[in-house]
DNA sequence: CGCTAGGATTGGAACGATCAAGTGGTCCGG
DNA sequence: CCGGACCACTTGATCGTTCCAATCCTAGCG
């Protein structure tokens, strides 16, 4: 493989064409169509190609072809709820993905306020091929929009508000990751399990919350009075209706994030209450904050680099045309247990 | 702004020209040179423009212009130290700079055991105008090769090991940071003031106590003795090294990380000490641990934000080859002061 | 030996934009 | 009344690839 020097212009088709003695045709075929060549002609003209260390322009073929194999996230800025915490690892297993089949990740912004900002514009100037949608938990429109205006995407998010759309998509299951966390809870013995999470109006937390009332009630609790919900993500707030639970007598809790939880924990150290050994906590998310607090807080970690890695299969089948039997996917997260539950 | 029917295609500068009554280059003038056209044409150019809904054809743009507006950032896999916990910021930041000049960020990934992966293939495709590097902190060959390849790329980041080197760079200034971190800790009153930091074979780590130490010194304090190197960036390893200095006497700690932050308030907790109250603690990153810490661990703030706006500007430049004066720029973190270091 | 089927290979056109070199018209000094 | 400069816009070529419709070659058959 020759690099060449800076000046002169990459090789091209025809440039490899020439050398290898065949037309520029049967070198895109050597790429694209292999079985169309003789042996010996594409093992000659695949010798070329390493030689001079030809690589296809995108832009050429994105013409042609009429496809970038790029794919579209617009990433907002901080300000929602828990689930940037895991966005790292996200992006890192989404980039990791596509790169299996020399797809790339195209991101871009827009305008807070407006949600659909920003793909309209990569859909007509034919920038990128599908969408990958992230934030579709609070009923936001981009789905139903891309959906109508018939561009391809997939959502990281069940479609809550509309129950029977079509669309493909992958999510966690909340429920089953409280459930089994609540399991978890009452298997170390703790019987007194309280929940903590957000507005009612939050369907991330009220789908974790049934997972935790399912296995409460499994086990012969009552889930009325040990629920508290809060307004926002904030420790602090989570710190208050932990102690005014502890009063009410819980032992343990399950919350719908890892600042809920942490906000527990501070509780408990405000009262010299021993995590895990006197009560109970759970949290969801395994932030890098989960793994660090004192003395380390259990909790529901959400499989994203299978997420990820669905969203890419996903994306391919809608890209081919493929028709899609099952529209969703419920991946079960996995539980990560520290000494916020352990005696 | 009409969407048109999913099946029709996109209108392109023919498109757009007959329903204008004008030819395609004038079309493309409109768009790129309004200057050069009547403004009566102007006007009636841009009135079909946006009765059609016409956006240029990136792939047709870009084969002709040798120019993707794209910007290439190879993401690794976590693993990496700290700085992660920021990379959710920097990337949002950068995306949102790089849109007000119509720029895109493309994400790619590469074998974790080549650093140099990735690169070469974008490049010859074409696929992006530029590269920003964000880990040249450990000595990687990116910088060297792209340089040698006479491609175009910024760094976030130093370089650390090749003092001359004249490519453009933004980096943080850890060194301003502590010192400004430990001057804050003399103030509040304390006056064994340790630093905990990674082994001495970390640049990084280096230069941030290299702030300690002159501020220490500045109050007329004493370094030695006061300075502890983990291997890793490992709370529990930091909560040991920090009761040892704690034993020797150390009333307030200057942190490389929050995680070693997050470490010492861990042996606090132990020693039934007060963070703030009884012993100061700074850590770096300001992340999202450190803000949901107990009882908040003030931590200096990279300014990445500041750091995307720099690198961005920095890579117009690159691009327009303008000459520039000063290849590196320094910007100065600021303080972020929680529970953990007020009293 | 001519003819044909089929695979291997080729050449021209097209994708949609910009570049470079025009075109015709108007204005103005000489 | 001519020639050149300038303005506003147009035309043809081009970027590098793939699509499409040939064309060439080879082998097999009658």
């Amino acid at each position: 493989m020759a690099t060449g020097p800076a000046g002169s212009r990459a090789p091209t088709l025809s440039t490899v064409a020439a050398a290898a003695g065949v037309s520029r045709q049967t070198v895109s075929n050597a790429l694209n169509n292999p079985e169309l060549l003789r042996p010996d002609t594409l093992a000659r003209v695949r010798a070329v190609i390493d030689e001079l260390g030809y690589t296809p322009n995108r832009a050429a073929r994105q013409l042609r072809t009429r496809t970038s194999r790029l794919i579209g996230l617009r990433v907002d800025g901080p300000g929602d709820t828990a689930d940037n915490a895991s966005m790292d690892r996200f992006l890192h297993a989404l980039v990791e993905a596509m790169a299996r089949t020399d797809h790339h990740l195209l991101l871009f912004s827009g305008d807070p306020r407006d949600p659909l900002d920003g793909y309209e514009d990569l859909l007509r100037s034919t920038a990128v091929d599908a969408f990958v949608v992230t934030d579709t938990y609070a009923g936001t429109p981009q789905a139903p929009f891309l959906q109508e205006r018939g561009a391809p995407f997939v959502t990281f998010g069940r479609p809550w508000e509309l129950p029977d759309a079509d669309w493909a998509w992958v999510d966690i299951d909340g429920a089953a990751g409280l459930h089994a966390a609540t399991e978890h809870l009452l298997a170390v013995g703790h019987d007194q399990i309280a929940w903590l999470g957000w507005d009612r109006g939050s369907r991330l937390s009220e789908d974790r919350r049934s997972g935790w009332e399912s296995a409460l009630v499994g086990a012969g609790g009552d889930p009325e009075g040990r629920t508290a919900r809060i307004g926002a993500d904030d420790v602090d707030a989570a710190r208050r209706a932990a102690h005014a639970q502890l009063d009410a007598g819980a032992t343990a809790f399950a919350c719908a994030g890892d600042t809920l939880g942490i906000g527990v924990l501070h509780a408990l150290a405000e009262r010299g209450l021993r995590p895990g050994v006197d009560v109970g906590v759970v949290g969801f998310e395994d932030s890098l904050a989960a793994q660090l607090a004192w003395p380390g807080l259990s909790s529901v970690r959400p499989p994203v680099e299978d997420v990820a890695a669905e969203l890419v299969s996903l994306i391919h089948r809608v890209l081919a045309g493929d028709p899609l039997g099952e529209r969703g996917t419920m991946l079960t997260p996995s539980l990560v247990i520290r000494r916020s539950s352990s005696r």
